[in-house]
DNA sequence: CGGCTACTTGAAGGATTTCAACGTAGGTGG
DNA sequence: CCACCTACGTTGAAATCCTTCAAGTAGCCG
């Protein structure tokens, strides 16, 4: 099947950051031979277990989260379709966080080898992945600062905010409107509050005209107004294409 | 100068994770040829600019911190001795986050491509040093952990908890001693908290007779109540040797 | 000694949590 | 087809943790 390796959301994403042939897509390509689909709220990974997989998720909402010993839990990144979790997992072998489908899952899963063949012999693809993990940390430490010095309202925003750009860059949104299939109480995991405030929070963003929302829908009605309440940056988003000098030198 | 590689904390450290050749140690070594010292409180790095170096700090302490417009500053990670800042800097191709020096320092300084050298012809050397972000990836989420759940007593234990796990694997402890030379106002910007709180939260882990302080000089008096008042993993820390099996097939 | 920086302490205020209850929608089984 | 159940959103009131403001102290260096 010739179309095939466009319906892969992994590889269309790092195709967004270096150009890839034919041979190299299909490289990537492979890596997702084994799919599978899993219900809502299945752990897929859990923590503190030896881990040998890496996983790329195609459709549906994931959580990596960590999660202390009476309950409490902080999501410390979700998982949209085309992101890719574990790729140093043989490396660091065991799973320091769980890993939670939000919503129904299609994942594709191939063992953390496959992933250091491509070390040895695709230097390209190497940095290419390499340069996903930078991506996660750079968002991750955009999370220890709404976790630890913005107010509940700016955590809400940024989140909006950040998400919507993530799902533009995937094709998941219709203007400034995109699906948020995940309850307030996963806001909340994700933003370090409760529930309640989570609540609290977006109908206060509601009446005060930034958003709008129907269901799982939400409008972002004000992208200005959102914007300038939060200085967010999406730099750290951004899909940068590989520097020309570097991608000259890997394709050899 | 044969002893100098191994006064290099880096290529020590690196070694705590691989078998490395009198070559592989050259070669690392090779990046700390520009060696310089700056005072305490320099920015080597400011957020938002392009960056072009990889910093590997030879002594003294830094800090990576995100700074949000109206002054307020999260510390997403304090760099130690042996560390390194900016692996993947060449990819990223801006700073998402200012490196200050919170001591004095020794730092070498290196352009981001010998990086990518390195990633190209020595595929072993290319899988430690993304080991090492991906440590600092596991560090950072038991950060949004901390910042994002845990209660102002509790984040202040798991600082220090950590910090003596780290420092000892580097040799800078004395028993459950260490130096800690960092102001509070420094410890409140890495655990989310005010100036204020820290000093009254210190005071009384004190008076609970868990920790005693002598200016910059800490002890852990009991360290089992500590660890027991956080649930602490040092899995996330623990320098772990590269599996075996992934080392044979990079040794080729 | 003066001036800086860091640490300490008290009191008041505020943001967020907790507890508890109610409403609603969708799904299931009788 | 209705009754029940569960999950989720919503709302109010009280409690709490932490912040802010302000002032005072201690140590260090020129």
């Amino acid at each position: 099947m010739p179309g095939s390796l466009d319906l892969s959301p992994f590889v269309r994403r790092v195709g967004l950051f270096v150009a890839l042939s034919d041979r190299e897509r299909r490289r990537l390509r492979s890596l997702e031979a084994q799919i599978r689909r899993v219900p809502a709220r299945t752990e897929l990974v859990r923590q503190g277990d030896p881990q040998r997989h890496c996983l790329a998720v195609r459709d549906g909402w994931a959580a990596r989260a960590k999660l202390l010993s009476d309950g409490r839990r902080q999501i410390t990144s979700l998982v949209l379709p085309g992101d890719l979790v574990g790729v140093f997992t043989d490396v660091a072998g065991v799973a320091d966080r769980a890993l939670v489908a939000v919503t129904e899952l299609e994942v594709a899963e191939f063992p953390a080898e496959a992933v250091m063949e491509l070390f040895l012999d695709q230097p390209k693809l190497a940095v290419a992945l390499a340069w996903t993990t930078a991506r996660d940390e750079a968002m991750l430490a955009e999370k220890a600062a709404t976790l630890g010095r913005r107010t509940a309202r700016e955590r809400v925003i940024h989140f909006l905010l950040e998400l919507y750009e993530r799902l533009r860059l995937i094709g998941r949104t219709a203007g400034t409107r995109f699906t948020l299939p995940i309850s307030q109480e996963v806001i909340a995991d994700a933003l370090g509050l409760s529930p309640v405030h989570v609540n609290r929070t977006l109908i206060r963003l509601r009446s005060d005209g930034l958003i709008r929302m129907d269901g799982a829908q939400v409008e972002l009605c004000d992208l200005a107004g959102l914007r300038g309440a939060v200085d967010f940056e999406d730099i750290y988003l951004l899909h940068r294409r590989m520097p020309p000098p570097l991608e000259r030198r890997l394709a050899a």
